[in-house]
DNA sequence: GCCAACGTTGGC
DNA sequence: GCCAACGTTGGC
């Protein structure tokens, strides 16, 4: 799951403990949440749009699909007109923090491994922002966080 | 700040 | 239903 660092840090993660996923305003991205993540899933917390793209630690959902509430209110960035109480559209999970790795898995450390190479993150023109990932992927990164 | 690669919108 | 125009994402 990627965010931007200004927006929403792992380090607000690790300070909230857990998080709403709100703002995904794509389909592709919300059908992953909606109809694939299931609580106790882990997750890789992607920070993108920085200095230093890349994996930054690990989550776990702590919440089923439900509403992303953002939708129905005006006064929110994330605001769809199209949003109803009945049709809410937009569905999200939550997020419970779990650990923050001591270094960050760069995206160019992850380019620069075979191993990584199928991840959608490397992937041209990918710009979803939740994507899903192997467990073989999942246990790279882990061990890419440990050591080069 | 640039720009490639998408996704969405809306006229027809 | 097509597709041009537009907006967004995100690495560099």
């Amino acid at each position: 799951m990627k965010s931007e660092p200004n927006a929403f840090s792992i380090d607000d993660l690790k300070r909230d403990g857990s998080t709403s996923w709100t703002g995904v305003r794509n389909y592709q991205a919300r059908n992953f949440m909606r109809d694939q993540m299931k609580k106790g899933d882990k997750v890789l917390f992607y920070h993108s749009n920085t200095k230093e793209p890349g994996v930054v630690g690990t989550g776990k959902v702590s919440k089923e699909s439900h509403p992303d509430h953002t939708a129905l209110d005006k006064k929110s960035a994330y605001f769809d007109p199209k949003a109803t109480q009945d049709e809410p559209r937009w569905y999200l999970v939550d997020i419970a923090f779990e650990k923050k790795f001591p270094r960050t898995v760069t995206l160019t450390k992850i380019k620069d491994t075979p191993a990584l190479a199928e991840m959608k993150i490397v992937q041209k023109g990918n710009r979803l922002s939740i994507t899903p990932v192997s467990k073989k992927e999942f246990s790279t990164i882990l061990q890419l966080a440990r050591h080069d």
